[in-house]
DNA sequence: TGTACATCAGTGAACGCGCGTTCACTGATGTAC
DNA sequence: TGTACATCAGTGAACGCGCGTTCACTGATGTAC
């Protein structure tokens, strides 16, 4: 067997990782195979050996945001420094809505980078961003508890950091960008403070 | 002069209109002008009469907007059919979250149809974003007073209406659908009866 | 240990297609007489 | 009033280009002996 499994795998993760900061910065539609191949240091042709389509690379890119950016390690980071699920719901809006985390545009989480795109997108790339804002709202949902109260709690939060950093990051408005994460922030501190 | 002035003007505002249609559903850069043409009733070729380009039809579109679709008539309806603030406010979640504006494609507010597509785009659609952004909080902020409190709570519930939107418009899931807009639409009005 | 070999990750030319745009034209229209 | 005419909105074929995808190939690699 020439060349190893694990080359492959790492040729494959190379590729979607250099799409997924490309996606985010320029939208699905305006970067081509090209332009991912050649940015991953291979060239055109050699991308059906590892996906069926563009739109399998996408999904999967879509998919990734969860895994191995660099705003994804920090939570992960987060997750296993602390067990207590309110304190980890309270960092994780904290890091969510940060100064730091909006001026990083590469590593902006898949729901705040590529609404509309996905919107327009077919089943795959809608079933990862479901998976995405599921997955953020039982960490919230662990905090709030298993009652209908506590994850329409869960829901609001997710609104709370989506919505603020989707409206902060399309507006120009450097006032407007601080201070509707400001006022997301709060609220959402304030309904964990409740419970 | 064969055709009159105004027979053109209302064939280049009949585009414009085809246009914001189309590209509320599927992007800019996902709707052709052969498309736009034949869904007026026109061909390809006629298109250079009208515009320089397809970047001036975008622009054309997205300041079509805020002034002609069907919601915006809907909102203006509103203002003028009742002056308390707070009843104004309260009637404006209700619309904006309901499951008769998701259903209707069509007429989304540029906020929710387009925020990955604005955030790439150049400074003019970018400040119309935030033109639209300012006016809606200042409906809520009507409500709730002048007070800092008051601008902070509109900034949520502006958060609340559109996040939630975002995020029903872009999951595939029926439930969630639903369940993330009830759940903006309750803390909305929670905050509001807190007033 | 060194070599011959089979595998398959990666190459790059080529293909078909749809797009934005151009252009020579057509024919419906308002106006001049 | 009726007709001949100039205008230009609208037509549709054509062009060049970039894209996603295919394909025959090449050559680096791990393994068998």
């Amino acid at each position: 067997m020439p060349y190893t499994a694990e080359h492959k795998a790492q040729t494959r993760a190379r590729i979607i990782e250099k799409a997924r900061v490309m996606f985010n910065r320029r939208g699905f539609e305006q970067v081509s195979i090209d332009d991912i191949m050649r940015e991953a240091g291979l060239t055109r042709g050699g991308f059906y050996n590892h996906f069926a389509s563009k739109d399998e690379l996408y999904s999967e890119a879509v998919r990734s945001f969860s895994k191995c950016n660099p705003f994804a390690t920090k939570v992960s980071e987060l997750k296993e420094r602390d067990r207590d699920p309110m304190t980890l719901a309270r960092l994780l809006v904290n890091l969510y809505l940060s100064d730091e985390v909006i001026e990083d545009i590469d590593s902006h989480c898949p729901l705040i980078a590529l609404p509309s795109d996905v919107a327009r997108s077919g089943i795959k790339p809608r079933a990862a961003y479901t998976d995405v804002v599921n997955s953020m709202a039982s960490v919230f949902g662990r905090a709030l508890g298993e009652s209908a109260e506590g994850r329409r709690k869960a829901l609001v939060i997710v609104n709370l950091c989506v919505g603020g950093m989707v409206i902060a990051r399309t507006t120009h408005d450097p006032e407007l960008r601080k201070s509707i994460r400001a006022a997301s922030r709060a609220q959402a501190l304030a309904i964990l403070d409740e419970a």
